[in-house]
DNA sequence: GCAAGGTC
């Protein structure tokens, strides 16, 4: 054999699926010093240059390495935090992944080469390099490369085993960068803040009130929606109904132009149309319609609908994924890709479902012939599928809740692999006066994948007695109606993810952890959200592919005779009903975000934008237009004015003695007719 | 005692 090769996982599933591939099953297990990885050993065909050589599989438990300051700064007060930005910081390696690095660099010294197998996103390059960096240390003659792979299909695998390419250095430089940043900035801001608030004693004596770059621009979403709604001013509109009433079934017909917010105008319009005395049927259309089938399921989505509709915290709803996924019964459970993979056998995973007495006869269905490819969206991490189940469990075999999610997961892929529900569409036009008027009517013919995706529905509309093109009618009934803008509600778990998601503040894997962050610093807190909520349509964009913008402005809601036109054609309503909890924010959290705030809206640090900015410069690092250092530099250039700028309001405050008059940190000046809300203890 | 990102 020409030599050994070093395999290195970024994880014990991955190291697994991929030794059995590579082996066809034949490997030798060893165990390591670490509890959760084992070394894999077989022979594979590597193709040229390296042919048929003896390997080692093993893997490491997501990054190796930590990076920290050095015991001089142990002290918070001593330096003072704005050495944070300019210190030394060290590169270490935690207690618990002693093993594993020793593991790396043993198997490394008989090696003649190491394929770096970890996840092929930013974080997987640098932990790629992490591996290298201990590997070098057991043999410096190592030849180093890496495998490129998106999924563990067999063939897949097979191929990047053979392909290998090098670590990409900037992307490695990009994560380096991210790293150091969130530590200097996170430390530095998190003592400035504590700090300065224990001097001033009270309830927050001994808080910690922790700062970083995703925490922050998180509870500034909780506190903006907060102030939108508070500072919300209904405005009155106005529009015209008109009923006309055939076969016993009274047709609403909605208003073209929906509403106007001028009273005199609709009145004038309105009288147009009584003038005209009859109106005219201009439109009749039939045509199919359908409800699209849901995209294949993403981290984001299956957060934002197990708050929703399982009732469960989306950090909940992540621990019981992990825990599905570590017992093999779901696939991976943090990725953005929202397309399966051509090449993957969707069929094998849907015949796995056919035992239940569920969702069985469905899947069955599915395999006789009724198997659809899923959609496919615009999103591709290029590391992981979308979720999906591996594996079939019985409901016996798991605990309530974790039944519940693995329902949901299997529920929405066998919806993805089935057909969009189908229906007939009649719209109906009509011009009265100068306006003109529509309904439309729906009738479900097949519900297809709605069969076995309770979340959502479908229903008929009022069935349409028919219209004749050209004809002329009387309305039974016209008429304006009122109705007001209502404020926008109080954020929800979705809404919050939503809004993560769309600003890039956090990952797939860590934004329930930021939610759960910031209530455990009781900067936020939730509530069930009172008045029933039945009532109020959130417009929420139910996640179809498109762009995840949370609502945010003002949402109309009819007064009299105000409801939208034709129940049909649309989305259905959803499962869900009431429970839905929401984000208020604390004084302090209004605090922290006010205060900084005042300093300057684009660079304030409870705003998206500094992070937003961090990320593109991070990207043009990943492009090759700018070096890591210059990043570095200008980061920590922009961050520390930031931390001067404070620091000194805090100064000039404390030296005109009006601390007793600020909350803290900055002048919080109390907003008008704005009530202190909640508690901080 | 502080961050955010991996993962068990």
């Amino acid at each position: 054999m020409p030599g050994k090769i070093l395999c290195v996982a970024e994880k014990p599933s991955i190291a697994k699926a991929v030794a059995g591939h590579l082996s066809g099953g034949q490997y030798q297990t060893a165990n390591t010093g670490s509890t959760y990885i084992k070394n894999y050993s077989f022979t594979f065909d590597f193709g040229p240059p390296w042919g048929n050589c003896n390997a080692v599989m093993t893997c490491v438990s997501g990054h190796l390495t930590k990076l920290d300051f050095g015991p001089e700064f142990n002290d918070w007060n001593y330096p003072p935090p704005e050495k944070l930005f300019d210190g030394p910081v060290h590169v270490t390696i935690d207690e618990d992944n002693k093993a594993v690095s020793t593991n790396i660099e043993r198997l490394a010294r008989g090696s003649r080469a190491l394929f770096i197998w970890t996840d092929c996103d930013r974080e997987g390059e640098y932990i790629g390099s992490e591996v290298r960096q201990e590997a070098l240390k057991g043999n410096n003659r190592l030849e180093i490369k890496r495998a490129r792979f998106s999924n563990i299909e067999r063939a897949h695998v097979i191929r990047a085993a053979k392909h290998p390419i090098d670590l990409d250095e900037r992307q490695v430089d990009a994560v380096a960068v991210r790293i150091e940043l969130d530590l200097r900035i996170g430390y530095a801001f998190t003592r400035f803040q504590t700090t300065t608030l224990r001097a001033l004693g009270g309830p927050l004596g001994d808080a910690t009130i922790s700062y970083g770059s995703c925490q922050f621009p998180t509870l500034g979403f909780v506190v903006d929606r907060y102030f939108r709604v508070k500072s919300f001013v209904p405005e009155p509109f106005w529009g015209i109904r008109v009923t006309h009433k055939r076969d016993d079934i009274n047709v609403v017909f909605t208003w073209a132009r929906n509403r106007l917010f001028d009273r005199a105008t609709v009145i004038i319009l309105f009288e147009r149309c009584i003038a005209a005395k009859t109106a005219r049927v201009t439109k009749v259309q039939e045509k199919p319609t359908s409800k699209w089938k849901p995209l294949p399921l993403t981290t984001v989505e299956l957060q934002k609908v197990a708050s929703r509709l399982l009732r469960m915290t989306s950090q909940q709803a992540m621990t019981i994924a992990e825990s599905l996924y570590n017992k093999g019964f779901i696939s991976y459970p943090r990725t953005e890709t929202d397309r399966f993979d051509k090449g993957m056998n969707l069929m094998a995973l849907v015949e796995k479902q056919t035992q239940d007495n569920r969702w069985g006869a469905f899947a069955q269905n599915l395999v006789n012939g009724a198997f659809k490819q899923p959609r496919e969206g615009r999103h591709d991490d290029k590391a992981h599928p979308p979720i999906h189940p591996i594996a079939y469990c019985a409901p016996t075999g798991l605990r309530p809740e974790e039944g519940r999610l693995y329902e949901f997961i299997t529920r929405r892929f066998l919806a993805c692999c089935s057909e969009d529900a189908k229906g007939q569409a009649t719209d109906i036009e009509l011009e009265y006066g100068d306006e003109i008027f529509h309904t439309r009517g729906v009738i479900v013919l097949e519900r297809n994948y709605l069969n076995v995706y309770p979340y959502e529905n479908w229903t008929n509309s009022t069935m349409l007695p028919n219209f004749m093109l050209g004809e002329r009618l009387e309305p039974t009934e016209a008429m304006i109606t009122d109705g007001q803008t209502c404020a926008p509600g109080y954020l929800t778990e979705p809404d919050l993810i939503a809004l993560m998601d769309a600003n890039g503040i956090g990952t797939d894997a860590t934004m329930a952890e930021h939610i759960a962050k910031v209530k455990g610093r009781n900067y936020v807190f939730t509530r069930p959200r009172a008045g029933g909520g039945g009532g109020r349509s959130r417009g929420f964009n139910d996640g179809e592919g498109e762009g995840a913008e949370a609502p945010t402005g003002r949402e109309a809601r009819g007064g009299r005779g105000g409801r939208r036109g034709g129940a049909g054609g649309g989305r259905g309503s959803e499962g869900g009903t009431g429970g839905v909890e929401e984000f208020i924010p604390s004084t302090l959290g209004v605090a922290l975000v006010e205060g900084y705030d005042r300093m300057g809206l684009e660079t304030s640090l409870s705003k998206p934008f500094l992070r937003k900015e961090l990320e593109q410069r991070l990207k043009a690092i990943c492009e090759g237009r700018v070096s890591r250092g210059e990043v570095m530099r200008e980061s920590v250039r922009q961050y520390k004015s930031v931390f001067l700028e404070s620091k000194e309001r805090v100064e000039l405050l404390k030296a005109v003695r009006q601390l007793s008059l600020c909350l803290f940190l900055f002048c919080y000046v109390s907003w008008p007719g704005h009530r202190v809300c909640g508690t901080v203890n």
